[in-house]
DNA sequence: GCACATTTTGGAGGCGCTTGCTAGAATAAA
DNA sequence: TTTATTCTAGCAAGCGCCTCCAAAATGTGC
C-alpha cells in the first residue's frame, strides 16, 4: 500500500491540513515545518493520490484532446505541440479518437464526467451544441485547424495568405493558366485556399475557368483520378494546385504516367509539407502549416481558460476568438524552381 | 453542477447504495427499481464522477501509455492498436511521450500515483529497476517493441523470420555479395536482423565480410553516409538490406546520386514498411511489422493482467511472457523484381 | 509584561462513490 | 400458518485529499 498524506502527517509529526498546504504551496508555512513535511515526503516515496485530490478539489490537472481516427502524420504533430504545452502547465493528457460511429461520443462521456479541466478538439465533425453543452458544463473548449463559431477559440492555419504566397510565387514563374484539385468540398481550408487563388489571379487581371477546378477528397486515389480528368482538358494546365500534398503526390505520379515531366510540361505544388513531399521526385514545393505550434498554442489557451465556472464565458472572450498561424510557403523542385 | 448520485436515488426514490449496484451492475436488483433508477439517470443526464469512484474503488479504469518523443508513423500506429484494444475494454487512454531530459520519469510520477490500472511501455529506453518498481506497486506492466527480460511480457516483431524472408528472397534474385546497413548498435532488434541474414548466408555456404557490415542509426542521414561508405569499396555489393526503410531511402539516394541505378546496379531492401516506401522510386522492397496489432495485443494483455495485487506474478507468467508478431515481407520494385 | 495583531497549525467536514453488513420483504418448505 | 431460506435494498463506513474555521504560537507596540 503506498504512502498516505496521513502517513506523511505522523512521520513529520504534524497535521494532514500542514502536508496538504506544504504540497499545494497555498497558504504560508514556515520554512521549518516546510522542509519537515518535504523531508517526510521524500523518504516515504509519498504522492498525492489523484483522485483524492481530484474529488476534493473538483480539478483534474488533465487536458482531454480528441483527434480523428486517422493514421496521419499531420496530427502527431499536433499531439507532440499538446502535449508538450500540458506537461509545461502541470497537467496530463487523456486522449481519445474520434468515435468510430459504433462509440460515438465515447469521448463525450469520457470527458462529461469532469475527468478533464478542458479540451481540445482537433479538426474533428462534431456538432456545435455537443461542444456547447460541454462548454456549458463550464469545460473550456478550444478548437484546432477547425471553426464552429459561436464563442469557442480556434487556431487555424492561414490558409488564405498561404495560397495566396503560393499563388503569386506560380505567376512568377511566369505560369498563367493555373488548376485547382479541391480537398473535401465543405471543408473551409479547401475554399479558403481556392479564394486566395482566385484573388491573386484577379488582381493579376487573370482567372481560372470552372473546368479547371476540379474536386478531390484529400485522400489518396482522389488526387491521381483529378489530374486524369485534368489531363483530358483540350489545353492543359501550365500549373496545379493541390489542396494538399498527398493529392499533389498523386496528381505527380499520374502526369508522370502520362509520359508528361514535372514540372516542365506541368508544374504541381501542394498544401501541408508531409514528410514524403521532400522525398518525392521531383521534391515538392508546398506551404508549411505551423502544427506542432497550433497544438500548443491550443493546449496553453484551453488551460488557460480554466478557472471558475461563472466567468468562463468572460475569461473565453478576453483574447481573439480565432487565430490564424502563418502558413510559409517552403520552395523545392516541383514548381518550375 | 452535474447531478451526483444522490440526486438520481431521490430522483428514483431508492438509496445511493442501489444505484450504485445498477450501475455497476454487480450484485443483483430487481428488474422494476433498476428501470426506475437507469430512467433517472436518463432523466438527470447523470455521469459518474470518475474521482468519487476511482477512489472508492481504488480502480482508475485507465491504461496508461507510454511512448517515445518521436515524430513517427510508426508509433502513431502503436497508439491506435492500443486505444482501440482500451477503448474495447472500457478502458481510457493516458499518454505520455518519453521524458525528455528536464522532466526525467515524469510518466513515472504520473502512473505511479495510482492514476492508471495497467501500462504498456512502447520502445523506450527504462530501466529493469524503474519497471519492478512499478510492478511492484501492483500496476501491471507490459512491454511492445522492447523487451528487459525479468518477467515483464513483451511484444515484438518477429524481427528473426522476417529477416531470413528477405535474405532468402534477395539469394532467389541471384544476388551473392550482401551489404548490411545496421541500426543504432545495441539495439536487439538491428542484432536479430543481421543475425537472421548471417544465418541463411551460412545456410548457403556464403558469408558477408565485415566490411559490407556499416553502421547507421535508423535516422536519416546516417543512411545516406552509410551507403556513401559502401559505395567506396572496390567490389560492390550487389545488395543492400538496411535496417529500417528510412535508411533504405536514402541509400537508395545515395546510389541514384552517384549516377548509379537501383535496382540494376544495386539492389536495395529495407524494414519496417513506412508509408513513405512505396513512394519513392523505386518503391521499396520491405518487412511489414504488425505494429497496429502489436498494440493491440500489449494493450489487451496488459488490461488482463489487471487484478488484486496479490497474485500479479502470478497472472504475469499464465502466458507466454514474450510473443513475437509475424513480420511480413512486401516485394516491389527496389530489389529487382 | 500586557493587550492586541499577525502568522502558523490542527481538526473536522465534505467531495461522490463503492461495498460489506444487516434488516426487511418475498418466497419456499414444513 | 409457521419457520427457514433467499432476494432486495438501505445504511454507514470509509477511500485520500482539500479547505475553512478556530486555536495556538509568535510577534508588535506600549
Amino acid at each position: 500500500m503506498a504512502a498516505t498524506i496521513f502517513d506523511v502527517a505522523k512521520h513529520a509529526g504534524v497535521s494532514i491540513g500542514t502536508v496538504s498546504r506544504v504540497l499545494n504551496n497555498k497558504d504560508r508555512v514556515s520554512p521549518a515545518t516546510r522542509e519537515r513535511v518535504l523531508k517526510a515526503v521524500r523518504e516515504l516515496d509519498y504522492h498525492a493520490n489523484a483522485f483524492a485530490r481530484g474529488l476534493a478539489s473538483q480539478e483534474s490537472n488533465t487536458l482531454g484532446l480528441v483527434i480523428p481516427q486517422v493514421n496521419d502524420p499531420f496530427f502527431f504533430q499536433i499531439v507532440r505541440g499538446v502535449e508538450d504545452a500540458a506537461t509545461d502547465e502541470g497537467y496530463s493528457l487523456l486522449i481519445a479518437s474520434q468515435p468510430r460511429p459504433a462509440r460515438e461520443h465515447r469521448y463525450l462521456d469520457l470527458f462529461r464526467r469532469g475527468n478533464v479541466d478542458a479540451m481540445v478538439l482537433v479538426a474533428i465533425d462534431v456538432y456545435i451544441h455537443e461542444i456547447q453543452q460541454i462548454a456549458a458544463r463550464g469545460v473550456p473548449i478550444v478548437l484546432a485547424q477547425q471553426d464552429v463559431g459561436k464563442n469557442i477559440p480556434a487556431f487555424l492555419a492561414d490558409n488564405y495568405s498561404g495560397s495566396r504566397a503560393m499563388t503569386e510565387h506560380l505567376l512568377g514563374h511566369g505560369y498563367r493558366r493555373l488548376a485547382y484539385i479541391a480537398g473535401t468540398n465543405y471543408t473551409p481550408d479547401s475554399r479558403e485556399r481556392l479564394r486566395a487563388m482566385q484573388d491573386v489571379l484577379a488582381e493579376h487581371g487573370l482567372s481560372m475557368g470552372p473546368e479547371y477546378i476540379v474536386p478531390g477528397d484529400y485522400l489518396q486515389d482522389s488526387g491521381y483520378r483529378a489530374m486524369l480528368e485534368l489531363l483530358q482538358r483540350p489545353v492543359l494546365p501550365e500549373a496545379v494546385f493541390a489542396a494538399n500534398d498527398q493529392m499533389a503526390i498523386d496528381a505527380i505520379r499520374a502526369i508522370q504516367e502520362s509520359g508528361l515531366r514535372v514540372p516542365e510540361d506541368i508544374a504541381v505544388v501542394g498544401f501541408d509539407d508531409i514528410p514524403m513531399s521532400s522525398y518525392v521526385s521531383p521534391a515538392l514545393t508546398t506551404i508549411q502549416q505551423p502544427v506542432y505550434e497550433m497544438g500548443w498554442h491550443a493546449a496553453k489557451r484551453a488551460i488557460a481558460m480554466i478557472g471558475p465556472e461563472e466567468n468562463v464565458e468572460e475569461r473565453t472572450l478576453a483574447s481573439p476568438r480565432v487565430m490564424l498561424l502563418p502558413a510559409s510557403l517552403v520552395v523545392r523542385k516541383s514548381c518550375g524552381c
